[in-house]
DNA sequence: GTCTATAGGTGGATAGAC
DNA sequence: GTCTATCCACCTATAGAC
């Protein structure tokens, strides 16, 4: 379980620095600033986390494990493929009740200024959550609950994109209820 | 006709710092970047823009009026909503294609980071963006064209973010492909 | 593990000559 | 308008004491 097994003290700090990047972006923050909230001082940062690489790995790799396991209980959860995938989404809401958008859409905007090994831990991330949508549109139609021509892939990475843009758009307008209105108009266009 | 009336350097200057935000973030570039590709010095620069918040405002307001004249171009061109859509999308379409993200969606991304004015201006440019979009969505469904069930404007907004969020997935994966199949799905769905 | 202290670099910005 | 020179704040990072 990569991303786990680490101090309690650099859990923390990953914390602090999660809620920081996808407020302010991964150049939009500093050691200082997660010195501040945490009483702590830079040095001590560095001891954790020697280089800002290294922070940046271990929080792309974090908020994807953590990803996959929320993924995985939603499919163990009863219900059917429409319930998961309000579920799914649910996820994405907290996120914009909280004024955040989601880490990696953050880190997807940063792009090319990202130390080196984020980019493809961002595209893992990206990945896992298109195969799991897919998986979760393709037993929907199976059941006959969701209907869609595509195939499930392509599918799932148009609701990844609607999804990813909402949480962008609802923070700029300070109303998450925006992302509600437009996920829910998502979730309406797939049923059968 | 704001944003037009500067002299040609600073338009000059714009043009160079437009393509380092839509590829590195308000945050992710500098003077010394611009003054670099341009040949100049820094404090040449800080001649025409005094403070980088006076060249954010600018950039935003010079890109939206800018696409304020496109959509209305698209709008008095011969054909139907569909095709202007069509149109709408291909101006996405080229920001793909040169590895870009749209300026608003990246700064939307770095939201809270900005400069005093700059949300405002972004907020400004969505709004046109929603309320062009909505008009095309309404004249399409009046025609028979389209067929979608809630309020145009509502439609408008589930456009916007997927268009977003696609800009900003294709960028991640290299892939202008994976925009123009995101984008396609969208009209597709829209077909009466 | 956390601290103080500091190095070395880059950021935005200004003064004043040309 | 553009230059040189400079200032100061901030950033990442390291050394070494505790």
């Amino acid at each position: 379980m990569p991303g786990q097994p680490r101090t309690e003290t650099a859990q923390r700090i990953l914390d602090v620095a999660e809620k920081l990047v996808q407020t302010r972006g991964f150049n939009g923050f500093s050691y200082a600033d997660i010195a501040e909230t945490m009483g702590v001082t830079r040095a001590s940062l560095h001891y954790h986390f020697p280089g800002k690489g290294d922070l940046g790995l271990a929080l792309v790799a974090r908020y994807r494990s953590r990803f996959d396991l929320e993924c995985a209980a939603i499919r163990r959860r009863n219900g059917e493929a429409p319930r998961h995938l309000q579920d799914y989404i649910d996820l994405y809401h907290q996120v914009a009740l909280d004024g955040r958008v989601c880490l990696c859409g953050m880190l997807a905007a940063e792009g090319p200024t990202l130390p080196p090994g984020m980019q493809e831990e961002l595209r893992r991330f990206f990945d896992a959550n298109e195969f799991w949508l897919a998986s979760v549109l393709q037993s929907g139609r199976d059941a006959g609950l969701f209907a869609f021509p595509e195939a499930p892939l392509e599918r799932a990475r148009v609701l990844l994109a609607l999804l990813e843009g909402a949480l962008l758009l609802a923070r700029t307008f300070g109303d998450a209820g925006r992302f509600s209105a437009v996920s829910g108009r998502a979730l309406a266009d797939l049923e059968a």
